[in-house]
RNA sequence: GCGCCUAUCGUCUAUCGGUUAGGACAUAGGGUUUUCAUCCCUAGAAGCGGGGUUCGACUCCCCGUAGGCGCGCCA
C-alpha cells in the first residue's frame, strides 16, 4: 500500500510558518515514498474562509512548490458524510446524545473508562496514557455542526489517509482520534507528531517574533527554495552534515525517523545566509526577473537602459543580495543622478582637505583616457595614488562616495565602466560644486 | 491542578554505550580585495542537576528541575 499523507490547514488568510512546515514534511514523505500527498481544506469555519482566503493558501503552496496529487477536498462538501458517521457512532453505541447546559443536544463520544490508550508515534515513540485520564468529548454541537475531531477523523478514513504528519500541538488529540477510527472499525493511520517551532525566547512563534505567515517571508524577497530548505532543516537532519540541498536531493533523503522530537527556534540569521546562498547561486535571468521587478516597484526603473548595462547592474548586485527587499535601496545609484548620500561616508571620506581639488584632478585625467574601462581606470587611480602618496586606496574611496554616495558596494572600476566616463566625471564635478557650495 | 511530551555550543543539529563530542549559522581574530559581499584560515563556545545500570554513559532507567503542549458545543 502507497503511503497517503496530507496537509489539512484551515483557510485564514495567511499561512503561518510552522502549518508550512507540516505540509513540508508531508510533502517529503510523500514524494520519498512515492505515495501521494493531498490537500484538504479545512473551512468549515464560514466566517474566516474567505475564497481569498483560499486563494491565499493555494498561492502559497504553489510557491513553495508543494504539488499535491488529487483535486483537494472542501471538508464544509462534508457535513452530511460526517453527520452520518455521528449516527452510526450513536447507533452502535459509541456515542450518545447529552443536553448539557441546556443548549439543546450534541452527540458525545464514549472514550473508555478502564485500561489505557496508546499508539506508537515515529517521531515521539509509545505514547500512553490511562482510560481514566481521557475525558468523553463532543463531536456534533448542538446546532448540528460536527466538531473538528469528527470532521477530521472522518474525512482521513474517506482520503484512506496513511500516515499523518502535523504539529506537536495534536499529540492530545490523537488519543481521541484512534478511538473514532477505531470505533469507525477502521485501523488507525500511523503517526508523526513534529517539534514546534518557537522564537528566540523560546516561546510558540508568533506574528510579534517578526515574519510568521509564508506571504511575509515571499515579500522580504526570500527565495522559495531557501525557505523549504531552511524549514526542512527545523527538526530533520538528513545526517553526515548536509544542510544545503536541492529538492531532489532532499526527498532522496528524508525519513521520519531522523525527525527530532524537541522544539527548534527560528533562527532568522541562518535563513538569511542561506537565502544569500541561493541567491548567488541563481541563474542570471532569474535574478534580472526580480531585480527588475523589485526596481521597477521602487520607482527607478529605465526602459531605455541598455541591456549590457541592465545586465552588468544585475551582476554586480546579485553577489551582494542577501534577500530581494534589499532591493533597490542598495543600487539606487544606477538609475538616478539623484541617488542619496550616506552622511557618514560624506564626512570621512569626502571632508577631507583637498578632496575637491583631487576629484577635478580625476576628472582631467579620465577625460583625457583614450578608452574608459577597468584597466584605465585602475591604472590612472593608482597612477595618481602613488603620485600622492596616498596609495590606491586613497582614490578610490572618495571617488566612490562620489560617484555613488556609499562607501561600500561593487568594484569601483566595475562600477566606473557601467556609469560611462561622461556620467561618471559629471558626477565627480557635481560633488565638487557641492562640497564647494558646502550644500553636502 | 491533572495528563502528555521534551532537554548536546548563543542558535539549528550530528552522535544510535567506548569520539580530542563533529558540522553549519552567529560571534571574535587573521588572510585576500579599492570598499562591501564572496572566498580562505584560526579561535572561543555544549552533554540541566542528582541517583542508578554497566568494565565504560551525552547515549539506557529512575527522581528532580526547567520548558512546551493539552485539559472548549475552537481548529
Amino acid at each position: 500500500m502507497t503511503p497517503r499523507v496530507r496537509f489539512a490547514p484551515s483557510p485564514t488568510g495567511n499561512v503561518h510558518i510552522g502549518n508550512i512546515r507540516a505540509a513540508i514534511f508531508n510533502w517529503l514523505y510523500a514524494r520519498h515514498e512515492g505515495g501521494q500527498f493531498l490537500l484538504r481544506v479545512e473551512d468549515t469555519d464560514r466566517e474566516r474562509s474567505t475564497p481569498e482566503a483560499i486563494r491565499t493558501l493555494l498561492d502559497v503552496m504553489a510557491w513553495l512548490g508543494l504539488s499535491y496529487d488529487e483535486e483537494p477536498v472542501y471538508q464544509s462538501a462534508q457535513c452530511a458524510r460526517h453527520m452520518a458517521a455521528a449516527e452510526e457512532l450513536v447507533r452502535q453505541g459509541h456515542a450518545f446524545r447529552e443536553n448539557k447546559e441546556g443548549k439543546g443536544e450534541c452527540i458525545v463520544f464514549r472514550m473508555p473508562r478502564e485500561g489505557r490508550v496508546e499508539y506508537t508515534d515515529i517521531v515521539k515513540g509509545t505514547i500512553r496514557k490511562k482510560a481514566e485520564d481521557t475525558q468523553d468529548f463532543v463531536i456534533v454541537r448542538s446546532d448540528g455542526n460536527p466538531v473538528f475531531h469528527l470532521a477530521n477523523v472522518i474525512d482521513d478514513i474517506d482520503m484512506r489517509i496513511t500516515h499523518i504528519i502535523r504539529g506537536d500541538d495534536h499529540v492530545e488529540n490523537t488519543f481521541k482520534h484512534i478511538q473514532i477510527f477505531r470505533a469507525m472499525g477502521v485501523e488507525p493511520p500511523q503517526y508523526a507528531h513534529l517539534p514546534m517551532i518557537v522564537n528566540a525566547m523560546g516561546k510558540p512563534y508568533s506574528k510579534r517574533d517578526g515574519a510568521a505567515f509564508v506571504g511575509e517571508f515571499r515579500d522580504q524577497g526570500f527565495l522559495p527554495e531557501a525557505l523549504f530548505n531552511f524549514l526542512a532543516l527545523l527538526g530533520w537532519a538528513p545526517g553526515e552534515d548536509r544542510e544545503q540541498m536541492t529538492r531532489d536531493e532532499m526527498v532522496a533523503m528524508f525519513t521520519l525517523d531522523r525527525c527530532k522530537s524537541s522544539a527548534a527556534r527560528f533562527d532568522i540569521k541562518k535563513l538569511t545566509w542561506m537565502n544569500g546562498e541561493y541567491i548567488r547561486r541563481l541563474p542570471p535571468a532569474d535574478f534580472m526577473a526580480e531585480f527588475k521587478a523589485r526596481v521597477k516597484a521602487g520607482g527607478y526603473w529605465r526602459e531605455d537602459l541598455p541591456p549590457a548595462e541592465r545586465d552588468g547592474i544585475a551582476a554586480l548586485v546579485q553577489p551582494r543580495t542577501k534577500f530581494y527587499s534589499e532591493i533597490p535601496g542598495n543600487c539606487t545609484y544606477f538609475f538616478t543622478e539623484d541617488y542619496a548620500f550616506d552622511a557618514r561616508s560624506v564626512e570621512k571620506r569626502l571632508k577631507p582637505e583637498g578632496v575637491p581639488e583631487l576629484l577635478e584632478a580625476v576628472v582631467a585625467r579620465f577625460e583625457a583616457l583614450p578608452a574608459f574601462d577597468h584597466a584605465t581606470t585602475e591604472a590612472t587611480l593608482r597612477a595618481m595614488g602613488d603620485e600622492r602618496g596616498v596609495g590606491l586606496g586613497g582614490m578610490v574611496h572618495p571617488v566612490r562616495v562620489a560617484a555613488s554616495g556609499l562607501s561600500d558596494g561593487p568594484g569601483l572600476f566595475e562600477l566606473l565602466v557601467l556609469l560611462g566616463c561622461p556620467r561618471a566625471c559629471a558626477r565627480l564635478r557635481r560633488v565638487v560644486a557641492r562640497l564647494r557650495e558646502g550644500t553636502l
